[in-house]
RNA sequence: GGUGAGGUGGGUGAGUGGCUAAAACCAGUAGUUUGCUAAACUGCCGUACGGGUCAAACUGUACCGAGGGUUCGAAUCCCUCCCUCACCGCCA
């Protein structure tokens, strides 16, 4: 959520960012700061008159202990009609706020300077690439084909037991997606990441606060009984950790990482996006997560990049690392970098990381603040990474080892898998 | 699911209608003093939104799990909900 100051501060430099983002009610910024002026003006009237109330309440406590008792009611009579003021101060305030919350939470997070001007996907640029030497047997298949190959993913089953998009995975293939998660978070804590197990289901204020509700509502499995979301990725309930909070400067930065499995409805996905793993209901991924001075996110977020590269190098698959154009980043985001990794026998790249950071838009919502080494109270900066989301790596794996004979495995995960091929 | 107890500031924990933003202690912090790997003493030490100021000082309001209610006045009384703990039941 965007600070009410920063769009008084500057409305146009803010609309102006807005629409790189390509967020259309541009006239909210100004309504936001009008209603904001009312707010304060009501909130003036309501504390000047509660102050009234106080200093008679005060008066007739005195006047009753000197037994003046004709007084007393005389200011008793005063303070009713205080009291009704300050109910109308406050049913406008309550309004106001509603209002205006309900309007700020629409605006997206202001996007970095570095982001790319661009609607679509296409638009985003690719800051790195590396190369693409993959030697495919003449009769390559697509990971679809492979895993029933080598029943290693069974796709029928899990619609059997669940519905389409709940992979069951089987025999070498769950052997191989715990080896994964296994070197990820190893990968992860070697570099100074506290591993976490979060909850996989978080209540409503967890949501918002991560920026899920309201803005995509629609997109988390919902159980309505309990009220409570399916975890669309370990970043919800692994960042609320610090919500409400308010760290030392000294605690900073904090790091930490989880392994969780996550939900994603995917409403109106469909073609050749949703084709085997590559797009579907239940996938696990390993999440990054820092909480970080305001100074550093930047040079943090760099850092997390070259972080999850390394990774993405070590696991010998082709990948590109691209910088997110206005119109392909979140919501929440102030800037972010995804890679891809080369599907050889699918011919395309897969979305296999998005490395954001969230300036203060996360952190304003959870409030979770620092005291600076002046004792001023200041907003941190939050940001996420996958490192690694399975599914695509799984694909990417299988389809690019994939020899005459089996499915060789990368030498980094030979030690997690206890083999050497499929 | 049942029964009981309870939710107060970073922590422990007082406070049962006005003198309480809230004792005391611990932690933290600034300093004084002695000087020997530390102790003693003193000050400061909640958050949010306003006013005020260059910035402070200062000042108004709200907040003692959440939301309602009673009252001139509520941490304190009443109602609803949430959560925590203990025991029982059930269970991986």
């Amino acid at each position: 959520m965007l600070q009410v100051n920063v769009l008084r501060n500057n409305p146009q430099w803010v609309k102006e960012r807005l629409a790189v983002k390509h967020f259309k009610q541009l006239e909210l910024v100004d309504e936001i700061i009008v209603l904001d002026d009312e707010r304060k003006r009501i909130q003036s009237d309501y504390d000047n008159t509660q102050s009234k109330i106080n200093t008679a309440s005060k008066e007739i406590g005195k006047l009753m202990a000197q037994r003046k008792k004709d007084e007393a009611e005389e200011l008793k009579n005063q303070v009713a009609g205080f009291k009704i003021q300050v109910n109308d101060y406050n049913a406008l305030l309550i309004g106001n706020l509603k209002v205006l919350t309900d309007k700020i939470v629409l605006l997206p997070n202001l996007p970095s300077t570095l982001v790319p001007i661009g609607k679509t996907p296409e638009e985003n640029v690719v800051t790195k690439q590396s190369e693409i030497n993959i030697a495919l047997p003449s009769n390559a298949k697509p990971h679809w084909d492979l895993i029933k190959q080598h029943d290693i993913v069974d796709f029928e089953l899990g619609a059997k037991i669940t519905g389409s998009g709940f992979p069951v995975y089987k025999g070498k293939g769950a052997r191989l997606q715990r080896a994964l998660i296994e070197y990820f978070l190893q990968f992860n804590t070697a570099a100074g990441y506290t591993e976490f197990i979060p909850p996989f289901m978080v209540n409503e204020a967890s949501a918002f606060a991560t920026g899920q509700l309201p803005d995509k509502e629609g997109q988390m499995y919902h159980a309505t009984e309990d009220n409570f979301y399916l975890i669309p990725t370990a970043e919800v309930p692994v960042t609320n950790i610090y919500r409400d909070t308010i760290l030392k400067e000294t605690e900073l930065p904090i790091k930490m990482t989880a392994y969780s499995p996550c939900f994603r409805r995917e409403a109106g996905s469909f073609g050749k996006d949703v084709r085997g793993l590559n797009r579907v209901h239940q996938f696990e991924k390993i999440e990054i997560i820092q909480i970080v001075h305001p100074d550093k996110s930047y040079g943090v977020l760099d850092e997390m990049v070259a972080h999850v590269e390394k990774l993405v190098q070590s696991l010998e698959l082709p990948y590109r690392i691209l910088r997110l154009c206005g119109g392909d980043m979140s919501f929440a985001s102030a800037l972010t970098y995804d890679f891809e990794v080369y599907s050889a026998a699918q011919e395309r790249w897969l979305e296999v990381s998005s490395v954001s950071n969230f300036e203060n838009f996360q952190t304003n919502r959870m409030k979770c603040r620092f005291k600076d080494v002046n004792g001023k109270m200041q907003l941190a900066h939050s940001l996420n990474g996958s490192s690694l989301a399975l599914p695509r790596i799984f694909a990417a794996l299988i389809e690019n080892n994939q020899t005459e004979n089996g499915i060789n495995i990368p030498k980094v995960l030979q030690p997690y898998f206890g083999a050497d091929s499929i």
